[in-house]
DNA sequence: CTACCGATTGACT
DNA sequence: GTCAATCGGTAGA
């Protein structure tokens, strides 16, 4: 339990990665304290396909991390803010996934004092703000999650998270690509980013 | 070197 | 719902 997932987990199609990490538990362990939370938001960037990627237009010294191998952490900054992604295939193949919100569910006071706001529904709610209540920089650009220590990514104990309902959306705030349909998220979570009308409620 | 701008957020009407 | 602050990365002169 809370084992660290696979590298083999990771190197594989990204939309599949992206799909199979909702309701994964992501785990971050500081000397501050614990947190952990369950995925319920991502979405899936496909490289030299995807005008919408970072990798789209070649490799620079800021998106290195997505052209290396899978289950490392690409950490980038934008709007004077972090957001993070999980890279996904094989090295060479930019592709990867952001992480865009977790449902907290250990170390809630932690997440609190990191975020100095007290609504919990809001503490990761948002790639930028998930970064914040886990006090992830681009310090953590590169890291891997296999390794079962810092940060990492497991399989959750509780059954009710195995295999979630998943809705699809277009992805939030980029500006090519509106239509392709990469986001992923937990039908129905309070917790997910992003209007209401793409939060979920049906199939 | 400067200019532009975004995979965002939070404050405000 | 609308809107502007924010700053590092990138492209272009």
């Amino acid at each position: 339990m809370l084992e660290p997932l696979p590298r083999s987990f990771y190197d594989r199609p990204v939309v599949q990665v992206a799909r199979d990490l909702l309701g994964k538990l992501l785990l971050r362990e500081a000397p501050e304290g614990m947190v952990a939370g369950r995925i319920v938001e991502v979405e899936a960037y496909q490289g030299f396909d995807d005008p919408a990627a970072h990798s789209f237009r070649g490799r620079t010294p800021r998106n290195a991390t997505m052209f290396g191998p899978a289950g490392h952490l690409y950490v980038y900054s934008i709007h004077a803010r972090f957001c993070m992604n999980v890279v996904t295939e094989a090295e060479g193949t930019p592709t990867a996934v952001l992480l865009r919100a977790v449902e907290p569910r250990e170390g809630i006071e932690l997440m609190q004092t990191r975020r100095d706001l007290e609504k919990v529904r809001d503490l990761a709610r948002g790639p930028a703000r998930l970064c914040e209540a886990y006090a992830i920089d681009r310090a953590w650009d590169g890291w891997d999650l296999t390794g079962g220590e810092g940060l990492w990514i497991a399989q959750s104990d509780d059954a009710e998270d195995a295999s979630p309902k998943i809705f699809t959306s277009p992805r939030i705030g980029v500006t090519s690509a509106h239509e392709s349909l990469l986001r992923f998220v937990i039908a129905g979570s309070p917790f997910v980013s992003g209007p209401r009308r793409l939060a979920g409620e049906a199939e």
